[in-house]
DNA sequence: CTGTTAGCGCCTTCAG
DNA sequence: CTGAAGGCGCTAACAG
């Protein structure tokens, strides 16, 4: 009932390893045959079998990515440019699609493992991983062996905008300078004069939130500002209502507060609805600055300081990673600059 | 050199049918077997080998979602809560694990079609169209013949957000009241006493589009304020830079409206910017409205009025139907309401 | 350039 | 409840 290669063979009478040839474009044909073929798998309206393939192949048409919040747009970001790289340059009928494919683990380190394990059933070709890691030493662990399985059974492993694990199972390593950008933001308050900065961390045990924090105290230091900084700062999760309660936690813990560094642009607008509800203006009362620089901070009122990540090009070059279109950088890993957005949220502090 | 099922009988000492039905659960096996079989799985690190399953049961766990844009929260909050309701009771290494993937179209009519011959030829178990679709003839018969040979195959197809399409071949339809959504929101304005209000529209040819527009002018013809409606509608894409350019042309065109209707919340604030740089003020001067209440737009600044779409219930829902958890709906169709939000940035008009 | 021949690894009757 | 046997649809050497 369901058409297989063997009738596309029949009524283009050839073999049916013929059919395979031109459907998989990778040896010579000569060109009437492929006409012929092509024609009868038009007729038979066929569609090849992916598991079959797969499983005579040994390898898949699979990539997946794998994202920590699909909501986010800052994962959206990455992933449809992962997408767009993948996908590119395949259409029709010819062989050599890839089906790209994104998992939305929702930062449960569960899901990011069950997800691996699903793909390495698929014997996916590639996977990307997008976005901060987990700090836990036993899931490291398990990633780690989950990789270096993945690896072995030849999937392409591409990391993208997340730490370097060692290890010769990665391919690629896209890490994104959470530290500098942090450093320069908060180097971008002091130089307005702030010194009393509260920050509202992300979720504790996340490289991209320690590496963002790592920053700011480092620039804090530089400048002598070191004292009292575990009181301002307030760990939540990536979110806007992180931003507002965290915000209300800081302005109790300090009242004199002249600055608030949020994780990320959507914990900072949740930052200034906070600071709203408290009668207080931005930047005259607080400024406010986030950080990746997603398309809505420029909008906000009033516009957003923040630190810029390339996420289009950073996934973009992932997918292409992933695809060996591109060849790794030397030593298997790049860092992507992080570069100040100095916009109307923050100004000179006027009280305090 | 790879462990195979037959690897995993040999060292449990038993045939490798009933490691397969251990693995499976879908038949009865001596409990004292079946932990025999599951400490060789974990001694060998056995990973199923998922294209040959899928060749021998002629069906597979993958199950696809399709998205316009998945950089946009919109599909986003639905692609989460539907990848969650699909994935959810469905952990560790027991059988039953869907792989829930969402695939990115870009709004390409040649992508879609492209994404579904994947879907189809890896014999997904179920498939989710998100999204409003194409009007284009040729694209719609294009899209029912794929969707009728999934259907066919046994595949599962669920419709969420999405108009119904003729025939049998989709389980389920979960449909926005977008029209109903357009005409409360269009009737919001008319009762705060606007008459010359500008529309954002989002892209031709797409049902959201058709059905949200056609809304706003029922609502218009009923309170018999109908003239000029084309020069007060101006097309785009869904997004930020759309709703800018449009209400600059909205703005030349009749720079005395009082009201400006967008085709969404990312170009509601695109067109708040816009309406900034002119100089002028919201909602005093000009009044602005969304639609689909997306998280970021009670914290604009005055905070949108829009109308609520239950974007994650839809999702959630769509994914158990997908996965037939749960009945479909009487005649295989749901409407889902569009609530009213009035908020701060809809007044009456104080000039013209 | 094209046909022939073996499996790829697993599921699924059918016996027992 | 468990084992044995056949085949799912395709690709990948080999010949020719």
């Amino acid at each position: 009932m369901t058409v297989t290669l063997a009738d596309v063979a029949a009524r283009a009478r050839v073999s049916p390893a013929t059919v395979s040839r031109v459907l998989n474009g990778n040896y010579p044909v000569a060109a009437t045959t492929r006409e012929r073929v092509l024609r009868a798998v038009d007729e038979l309206d066929y569609v090849l079998n992916g598991p079959a393939s797969s499983l005579a192949a040994a390898t898949s048409d699979l990539v997946g990515i794998l994202v920590n919040d699909i909501a986010d747009p800052f994962f959206g970001i990455m992933a449809g440019a992962a997408q767009t790289a993948i996908g590119e340059g395949a259409f029709g009928r010819a062989g050599g699609e890839k089906l790209a494919v994104v998992c939305n683990t929702g930062g449960s380190p569960e899901r990011e493992l069950t997800y691996l394990t699903l793909l390495q059933r698929q014997r996916a070709a590639a996977v990307v991983l997008t976005g901060g890691a987990l700090e836990n030493p036993d899931h490291i662990a398990a990633m780690s062996a989950k990789l270096a399985r993945l690896a072995s059974a030849g999937t392409t492993v591409v990391l993208c905008g997340r730490p370097p694990v060692p290890g010769e199972s990665v391919t690629a390593t896209l890490t994104f300078d959470n530290r500098g950008g942090g450093r320069r933001l908060t180097e971008h308050l002091l130089a307005l004069g702030h010194r009393r900065i509260g920050y509202v961390a992300g979720p504790a045990e996340r490289t991209t939130t320690r590496h963002r924090l790592e920053g700011h105290r480092a620039a804090l230091a530089a400048a002598g500002v070191d004292e009292d900084q575990e009181r301002l700062t307030v760990h939540g999760s990536y979110d806007r209502r992180s931003g507002y309660d965290a915000t209300r936690e800081l302005l109790r813990r300090d009242p004199g507060l002249t600055a608030i560094a949020a994780a990320n642009d959507t914990v900072a607008l949740g930052a200034c609805a906070a600071l709203r509800d408290q009668g207080l203006r931005i930047p005259e009362d607080v400024s406010v600055a986030g950080f990746d620089d997603l398309p809505f901070s420029v909008d906000a009122v009033p516009a957003l300081t923040t630190v810029r990540l390339p996420l289009h090009e950073a996934g973009m070059r992932a997918g292409r990673l992933a695809m060996g279109k591109e060849a790794p950088p030397p030593g298997g890993i790049a860092t992507i600059g992080a570069e100040l957005m100095a916009r109307a949220s923050t100004a000179p502090p006027k009280r305090g």
